[in-house]
DNA sequence: CAATCAATTTGATGAACGTCGAATTGACTG
DNA sequence: CAGTCAATTCGACGTTCATCAAATTGATTG
């Protein structure tokens, strides 16, 4: 229990998901809310729901986000515990 | 004089820079000594001279390295002030 | 059940870009 | 000056990947 440092953070993999613009905004937008939904994202964000998708489905892949079925809807949830664990990762550059 | 912020950060820039695994690890390289040269680079990463070169203008357009001729060498050296206002800006997410 | 809505999956397309070989530039050395 | 060496530029190739339309899944509601 309290065991803190499960996995190691995938640095090269958050390093990779956060190279697309588009996806860096989408993340900025679930870190200023606190859980979102899907089409609550795309009304800020001219963007298809499959590229959304395609999207939240990468950062959630490198543990930046965490999605959880809300019947009809997704709430989107910015995990920043691991978000703090990438930044210490990169101060130790 | 002591004017520290002259330029904004190109935090999307770096995200996209960093993007690369290849380029990351070079970054790192760079980090880890002081001032570098690219034959020293070489030594560590296989990679060919042409695509270092392209790395290095990479990392040196978004501010994170600078690229001094030294005679028939270059001279690479991490700017890590650019690092810590890259970092303080993610940090605000 | 039929209709609607949120979200996902699939498949295709086009653009971005990492990579390298070959040629070039520019500096050092004998 | 001729030769060598570090690094850059150029051009081309191949891959990765963001994007969307269309079809699908699954839940809600009338």
């Amino acid at each position: 229990m309290g065991n803190r440092r499960k996995a190691a953070i995938d640095v090269q993999g958050i390093n990779r998901a956060l190279g697309d613009p588009r996806r860096f905004e989408i993340l900025q937008q679930i870190a200023r809310g606190c859980s979102v939904a899907c089409s609550e994202l795309r009304e800020q964000t001219p963007i298809t729901p499959a590229t959304l998708s395609h999207h939240l489905k990468e950062l959630e892949a490198v543990g930046l986000v965490s999605l959880a079925r809300n019947g009809k809807f997704v709430d989107v949830t910015f995990r920043r515990e691991i978000w703090q664990r990438y930044l210490e990762a990169l101060q130790s550059l």
